[in-house]
DNA sequence: CGCACTTTGTTGTCAATGACAACATTCTGC
DNA sequence: GCAGAATGTTGTCATTGACAACAAAGTGCG
């Protein structure tokens, strides 16, 4: 099916009010789907990443930087490496993650005391503020998912997967 | 910490064998991060989509690719719209993807009747083929999930999540 | 019928992310 | 002291998700 293509893009689609209702589910057999726990597995952490997300729009914090923030506040003075390899971030990704929250100052690298090259990493009294709002949302969101998936299923899948990490 | 840059990059880091065994895991507190669901369901997806894409890295099988594949196996004949809505895929990702897996032969397009828009999807007898190794190796990998996880929380999981989807 | 609007598939583009390489600096083990 | 490792940094590439714009075709309504 080849298609003509055009040069002018001028053209805007101004979405129209008198729409059809939309469609409902069609419900396709999932065939060997329904065997993968990867795929359950993906849809729901997709929901959850898409709810975090937008949860924590107004304060433009992300799942990665979030986990960071928390890791630093439990576990203050660490190095990069060390919270990069407990969250599985690369290091080379967690340098740049820290440079925006630095640039934030929500975090301040401290030279660290033992081993010139690595960082001593700590949240600022700014960082320890946002962080506070951050978590109301962050909660918000926890119980946004519990409601989503129903509380007990979110207590039980809770249970499963901290007991095996 | 400023650190000059360099203008030769021609050194290469050969890797020695005298040295230190890894050192073990920090274990650093969690904080609130083991509060969050999404935290451990992420944890445990990486991990899955890792050891799939390793275990299927011989059949350049992607875990997209390969939903699209069986979604098309266990529905023929339906159109792009309708697996992308099934399997969360946006429009302009489905074509791509469909586009790479005419070029390797395993799907069609045909016209379909009623609507002159739509593709209907089919597997070929090449896809066919392949799709059977595919899920061959497939099923490893499930196997070796279930061992990562523990067979019963690995059934425990997937009654969960298939139940809530 | 004509018209407005939607739907379907396509391509273009951008941002976020993961992965990896190369580097300066510093540490460690011998 | 030295070779190699570790740490943090920057550069680059591939994949992915998201969105916009488009042509072609369907839908509903006057």
């Amino acid at each position: 099916m080849k298609r003509r293509r055009s040069v002018a893009r001028a053209a805007k689609t101004k979405p129209g009010k008198n729409a059809a209702p939309p469609k409902c589910a069609p419900k396709l057999a999932l065939g060997q789907l329904d065997r993968h726990l990867g795929y359950f597995l993906r849809r729901l952490q997709i929901w959850v990443f898409q709810d975090f997300i937008e949860t924590l729009r107004s304060m433009k914090v992300r799942p990665a930087q979030y986990s960071v923030l928390l890791l630093i506040e439990a576990n203050p003075g660490r190095s990069q490496a060390v919270i990069g390899q407990t969250l599985g971030i690369e290091r080379a990704r967690l340098a740049r993650l820290l440079h925006e929250m630095e640039r934030r100052k929500w975090v301040a690298r401290r030279a660290s005391g033992s081993d010139a090259r690595s960082h001593s990493l700590h949240l600022t009294a700014d960082g320890e503020k946002e962080l506070a709002k951050i978590k109301s949302l962050a909660e918000r969101h926890e119980a946004r998912l519990a409601d989503h998936v129903g509380p007990k299923r979110h207590r039980q899948l809770m249970d499963l997967l901290r007991d095996f990490g």
